[in-house]
DNA sequence: CTAAGTGCAAAAAGTTTGCATTCCG
DNA sequence: CGGAATGCAAACTTTTTGCACTTAG
């Protein structure tokens, strides 16, 4: 519970894994900048603007351009290795897939805009149940709670 | 249950006076613009585009500009009588907060884009608790349910 | 009167696309 | 090689802003 934790090593070489097969079923091919994208993508596991993406990966290659981290992230999107997000400010966000780590949803500060994780079988199960009742055939969901997280209320009194 | 009901007519005036009380106290004016922008989306009460609502509102005065009916929903959501939404396509939409009408969250077709509204106060005491267990001081929340509605299954199949 | 609001058009911000070049398979 | 992917810049889309003009209070 809490914040997103660590993936391990064999995790991220799995996503890949689908990744590959991925782009060998459709005839697509494997670049270096892909690779380093997907695997940044990968270790940081979500919430990441576009913007902060292209940042961590101009660390290690700075010839990259916009495009190519618009089109990599569309590409996960696409095989469903990651989900778009829009948490309010106008900026896309990607995260991982429930493939990588379990489904969860999300709480969010409004003040100093940290994300926090959560759980909970029980909204699951009831969500699954308002699906139903309205013949719904449920493929996804988005459950985000927005308020003041305990520091920002320190601070602000 | 189901579509959005439509609101009776004295809760449509409610929402002007609350409107109206919170333009004189920070000493801002009220327009024939403001007036005719409000009242069309107090009518239609949520999940409209800026474009689809700048749309109805210039059936009624042609002149009106991109700028006043994005402003104006500034100002709605600023006075907490309107919230902003996004549902995953770029656009950005705002509903009517829940002073308006009881809260409520979404189950949104992906095929037909259908936007159906539920309520289920079970899942809102999960969430106070999962906000509880986080110390955080919750201010609203977002759940949408994403799916294919019952007719969108038969075409497709 | 006078400051808030409007309409327009220009500017931002975020994302997508066209195209010549690179490079995977 | 041939076509997919890249990088760049230009195009697009959605939203915001600057400014001269209008108008509510």
């Amino acid at each position: 519970m809490g914040e997103a934790a660590q993936l391990k090593e064999d995790t991220i070489a799995a996503l890949h894994d689908t990744l590959q097969a991925y782009i060998t079923k459709k005839g697509f091919r494997s670049t270096s900048q892909r690779r380093l994208v997907t695997d940044i993508f990968f270790r940081t596991g979500g919430h990441m603007s576009i913007e902060d993406l292209l940042a961590k990966v101009r660390e290690q290659d700075p010839r990259v351009g916009y495009a190519t981290v618009y089109r990599t992230l569309r590409l996960l999107a696409e095989c469903e290795l990651a989900n778009v997000r829009h948490f309010g400010d106008g900026v896309t966000r990607y995260e991982l897939a429930d493939e990588g780590k379990h489904h969860h949803d999300h709480l969010i500060c409004t003040s100093c805009k940290r994300i926090i994780e959560f759980e909970d079988e029980a909204i699951e199960v009831l969500q699954d149940r308002i699906a139903d009742r309205h013949g719904f055939n449920l493929k996804s969901h988005k459950h985000e709670l927005y308020g003041v997280c305990p520091e920002c209320q320190q601070k602000q009194s």
